[in-house]
Order: structure tokens, then sequence, then C-alpha cells
DNA sequence: CATCGTAGAGAACGTTCGTTCTCAATGCAA
DNA sequence: TTGCATTGAGAACGAACGTTCTCTACGATG
């Protein structure tokens, strides 16, 4: 088996249980027996628990972005881009496996104690407002709507996660719908 | 001392560590310390840890509840009274000791192991939900005003959490501002 | 003063976790 | 076949946790 092969396979099954248990509930064995991998592959791989977290969150980082831009790119118009990032969210929490953002979920378990873990997840919010600015730019909106669209976006998020409902995400897309039009109208 | 302030001190001071450490960072050691009082007194007043998580989470739910109710009640109109959720959101985030909403947290690191915990943020989440409901019909505004007012405060609170600046608040009172005048216009 | 119940301090216990170590089995080279 | 390096399975270790237990000191009551 190839080596990144096996890290591939660690990360991605660390990724699912950390999600699915919070990752101070997923032990090492556990991981370990969920991947197939012997303990000593693990460590052989990752020097430490802590830096298979962060292997984690650089792959839900990648996976948010591309999965984000796919569904991105296929809306046409700058308006209907903006609203498609409430259609990728609406397709991720209609999954049985959503449980909210990886990354306020991780900060709420680990942010305080571990700098590392909280600024990496500010740095991909971060990179979220950007991107949602890069759009409302193209869309030629005031620079205060892509803040605002962001923070809708993170509501639906927590709100689905707790609630249990996908029904935030329609809501915050009419929201969304109101705000864009109400900026453009103004500019 | 009185045996309920006992309780009264135990519950304010696991708010504040819990707060500031996260759960499962602080073991019951620590809080016996910085509470000031004996291991005894402790399981003598709660029958385990699970159980002073619980009595943090109603300890929290009033805090919230009467400090967000009483700044709205401070406002004067039923659209001022809407935005005051978001007045009382500024205040919050720029104190110190702001790490994020406390249901948020808790849910994220405990939701999925603890069925208790996940119910309780839920049911917080719930009643957020119907006192902006209750705020919005007394302003007139159709019933989808609510749920996305809700939204933009839930999105606040990470974004400010994780941002570590009290931004959010200002851009969603803006947003909530935009979306309250479409509904009642549209209404 | 003597006695008894109580409470505080922290030792102790059993478990779990992250990490390391042991050892036997395997595959390969000569 | 023999010897050697590598690997997997899991035992072992030290620390930390939640919880319970022990022992000592104290204060009230007769």
């Amino acid at each position: 088996m190839d080596i990144s092969e096996v890290r591939e396979r660690i990360v991605a099954t660390a990724d699912e249980l950390y999600n699915a248990k919070g990752i101070q509930a997923v032990g090492m064995d556990e991981l370990r027996t969920a991947a197939g991998v012997s303990l000593k592959k693990l460590y052989a791989e990752f020097p430490s628990k802590s830096s298979i977290v962060m292997a984690v969150l650089e792959h839900r980082h990648e996976s948010w972005t591309e999965g984000l831009d796919a569904t991105v790119q296929q809306a046409g118009a700058p308006r209907e881009r903006l609203l498609a990032i409430f259609d990728y969210l609406a397709g991720w929490f209609c999954q049985d496996s959503f449980r909210g953002c990886g990354f306020i979920n991780s900060f709420a378990e680990l942010g305080a104690i571990s700098p590392d873990v909280a600024e990496y997840a500010r740095k991909h919010k971060e990179s979220f407002q950007e991107y949602v600015a890069r759009l409302a730019g193209e869309a030629g909106a005031p620079s205060y709507l892509a803040p605002q669209l962001a923070i809708l976006a993170e509501g639906a998020q927590t709100t689905a996660a707790i609630a249990g409902t996908s029904d935030a995400a329609g809501q915050a897309r009419q929201a969304a719908a109101v705000l864009i039009d109400a900026a453009l109208i103004a500019d």
C-alpha cells in the first residue's frame, strides 16, 4: 500500500469519526481500528493526535472549498452565484453525516486550549469571507454585503446542526436574496 | 454557608471555566479549587460532572434570556426591539470573556455523545426562535422574518467568536434592518 | 472534659487516553 | 536453509480524569 494512500485513509477516517463523535471522544485506538492500520503505521505517518487533527482541518478546508466552488460555478449570473452558496448548504444539511461546520465544532471543542486549531478555524472563516467578497464584488455589490451573507451562511450552519433540520438553508437563502437586491439597488 | 449558595457558586464557577476552556478541558479538581469547595461538598450537591454541565446550561439559559430581554425592553418601537437583539450581541461580543455561544460550544463538544446536552441546546435555540417570532409578530411582520433574524444572530455569534472581533454584531444589525424593512413593506 | 457527628483535604481507585515498547510472524536476500 | 530487516498486534506505561474513601481536625452537646 502506498504511503500517501495510508495517510489519506487515516485522514478521511479521522474526519468522519471526529465529525460524528467530536474530536476528544475519538481515541487513537478507535481511529486505528476504523482506518485499518496499525498503531505503528499511524505514528509513522503522524507524530501525534494533534497533527492528525490539523491534517483533518486541512482536509475539511479543501473539501469545503472545492464543493462550494463547484456548486457556485454551476450558477450563471453573479447574483445566482451568491445564492448558490446557500444551495450548497442545503445539500450539505440534508446529508445524514451533517453535524454542523467542522471548524465551528473544532473551535468550540479545542479553540481555547489549542492555538493551532483556533488559528486554523479563523483562517478558514477568513478565506470564506474573502470568497464571498469576491463573488459579491463580481456582482457589483457594495462591500458591506459580503459580511452579511457570510453571517447568514454561518448562522444557517449552526441552526441546522442544532435543530437537526435543513430548513435554515432555505430561510437563509431567501434572506440573502433580499439583502443582495437591496444592496444592488442602493449601490 | 447556605447550601443553595454553594450550588450557585459551583455553577457560576463552572460556567466561567467551561466557557473559558471548554467543558472537557476542565476537571473536577480544577472546578473544586476555583469554587473553593471540597470535593465532598461538590459531590453532595451534584451526583456527577454531567449534572453540573446541565446545571450550567440552565444557568446560561437564564442569563441569556434575562440579559436579552432587558436590552429589548429598553427599546421602544417593535422595529427597534427587534434590532435591540443585535445591540445585546454587540455588548456581549465586546466582553473579554466572550468565547462564542455556550450552547453552540457545548453542542459541538458533547452533543454527539450526550443526548441531554444536545436536547438542551436544541430547546434553548428553539426558545430563542420563539422569542424572536414573538417580537416579529408584535412588529406586524410576516412569519418568515423571525427565522431570518435568528439565523443572523446565530451567525454573528460564531463569526465574532472565531474571528475574535465584535464587527459581526453591527454587520448583522444592518442586515436585520434591511430584512425587517423589506418584510414590513411586503406585508 | 469527653464524645460524637461533620467536614475538609487529599490520597486512592478504576478507567481511559496518548504514546511507546515488545515480540512473534513475515518476507526477502544470500 | 539461515539470517536479517520490517511489520502488525497488542501489551505496557505514565498521566489525567471522574469518583470514592480515609483520616484528621474541629465544634457542638451532655
